[in-house]
DNA sequence: TATGAATGAGTCTTCATTCAT
DNA sequence: AATGAATGAAGACTCATTCAT
């Protein structure tokens, strides 16, 4: 019984690492239900036990992917004694885009693919019992180290993702417009006029 | 001779108009040539006269919907008295973004399918003449409007896109994580920030 | 032990009731053996452990069913008191088809998987036991109530029951070619024809 | 233009010719498209060309099948010089289950997939010119041989159709519950009596 | 006896692309 | 230049059946 379990949990596995295997190598659309089982040596009819399509796979994959590089994030952030609610922001920022900047494919992967839905549902709801989710992660960062109010701490958070993600996506990927190399500092300093931006009351809108 | 060069520029436009109309309806993926050239009375060899495949159709499309979308803005732009350099930067986003907002299909179709390398390509070299390319027109603008030296034009004008277009397609399309009404004046506060940003000297980086 | 028999007399009755249920609802090809099971409550093995497959289990249905359905006729002919001979056949057919007119699943069933053969064996060998295979029971029928010699009872009665299947599958579920209303008085006629001409000499063929 | 006209006709010849074999030899739930294709020497995307799925197909083969049958009862009718109505219609009957006596597989394609909306949609309107339908033929064949009034002739035939048709699938085919050889007399003979009985005035019904 | 995970053959269907006319 | 019939690879998904537990 413990065997069974053990021998459906292998499976579960091995799906899942061909799968991000592959969807990394070739992308998604270039991938088929095919490809995936023989990379992962089972057979066709496995995939549907355990996934209702490869769109299943692909959401599910991106949730463990982006929980632990949060994850990850945020026990570096513990290590190094940052006082500043700014630099940790930044420091969280530049510790994963370090790392998507040293594995493209997962980058590649990750933005063309990660919806802030699945990105909150994702890091919320793990599969595996991470000890912390992202969403929450944020909010607690937020109110235990912001030295006065945020406005709206999600839409920071959100502001923020959204501009790291699309314009490291491509600058990293393409060098459009820039390196980037270029592009960083400038990236950091556009982020830091958003977190100061989002602690003051609002000017005028057009 | 004319005639000739009348009907295949007619058979191109069709094309087009086809295309456009069931990417906006059905999106790319679900649209195949049939279905193009189905809808724009040609035969199916003829699509392969004009375009490469799919994808070739797409990013033209693109182009000519971008570059006119921005030719509008500036249009506008112009009608309306506006001094502050911020205030002009903000007036093209929220024309722009209103559009999009009253139009989603497009909304949806340039959000997914714009790379940046399209985007310039798209708007610097028209297929139509148009009067004014969006990148250079952006840097006329910032030269002769930003009070003081913006540090790099393209860039900002880079990470102000990319962050609208994020955050836009979230928000309109999916009401994540919060509604566009929510999240505007957070947006504008951010662009404007990013833009204040960008005129003084770098802070430290991490 | 007595436990042991019972609970694999429930696991076989489960089975049963959900195949029927299936096979009326959705018809037999579109009922797979894992919805046979899901709805009966019992693994996918245990399938296999008391039929070969759909058509194993198909088959003893249509025994039981079209069975019971000639049993009530024959009771109901028991209770009624009808003396002449073509009447007591006219009023099981008519007995029948009113069952069937009420329940077009079972109609459908039926008449669309009711081969003589099945229909024989369903009915004179008896999962449960029957008081009375159909088959003697007409021979019997026709033994005991038939005015002058019918040259082949077996034969009279096939006709019948043909005919009658045949063209109260189209009428009633399908109102081809005409509404089973209007088929009823020419079928009848025709039942009663059939049955005065089994019982003089042949006339020529051709 | 006429040498593709041609060479459609061909492939289509070709689809319906494997169709037609396969069926007969397998069954149709037994054959599958990539059989069809294989037999006719046609690619798989072919098939979609001309036909919608294997049941478009089918309907039309039998369409074609049943349609030549009459055609050819037909013309034998008007060789053989019979003057009696009843004959007539036993000299149909007779040839039509004569050829397919001879053709069993025909018998069980034909048996076991004609309704009679396909069948009357199959012959009254051919993709062929057939020159004549056979609903219409049946009536015209009523009118002006019938020595009085048919109460309701399409009813009659109908009636007449399904008992040779369900009685010869299963005498023929299975053997059951007798031989064709000693179903036949009694057939025929009940053939006769329902034309007979179609003529008068009904008796009571229960 | 009962289970249900695993299998993999089997089937339908779509579609980009070619090429003879 | 234009057509559209033909192709056949490619892909998704289902399902009866087996077998280790």
């Amino acid at each position: 019984m413990g065997k069974v379990e053990e021998n459906k949990q292998q499976k579960l596995n091995a799906l899942f690492a061909s799968a991000y295997d592959l969807f990394l190598k070739q992308g998604i659309t270039k991938t088929s239900i095919m490809d995936i089982v023989q990379n992962a040596g089972v057979a066709k009819g496995t995939f549907y036990l355990y996934f209702k399509d490869k769109y299943d796979i692909r959401d599910r994959l991106i949730a463990r992917t982006a929980g632990r590089l949060f994850l990850a994030a945020h026990k570096e952030l513990e290590k190094a004694d940052i006082p500043s609610f700014e630099d940790k922001i930044i420091f969280i920022v530049d510790y994963v885009i370090g790392k998507l900047e040293n594995n493209k494919p997962i980058l590649r992967f990750i933005s063309k693919n990660l919806s802030w839905g699945v990105f909150r549902q994702a890091i919320t709801k793990n599969d595996e019992d991470e000890e912390l989710s992202s969403i929450d992660y944020f909010r607690l960062l937020i109110q235990e180290n912001a030295p006065v109010r945020v406005r709206n701490p999600e839409v920071m958070i959100f502001l923020i993702a959204e501009l790291a993600s699309a314009s490291c996506y491509s600058t990293i990927l393409e060098n459009e417009p820039v390196s980037f190399e270029e592009l960083k500092p400038e990236l950091y300093e556009a982020i830091r006029a958003i977190i100061r931006s989002s602690t003051l009351p609002l000017s005028s809108e057009p």
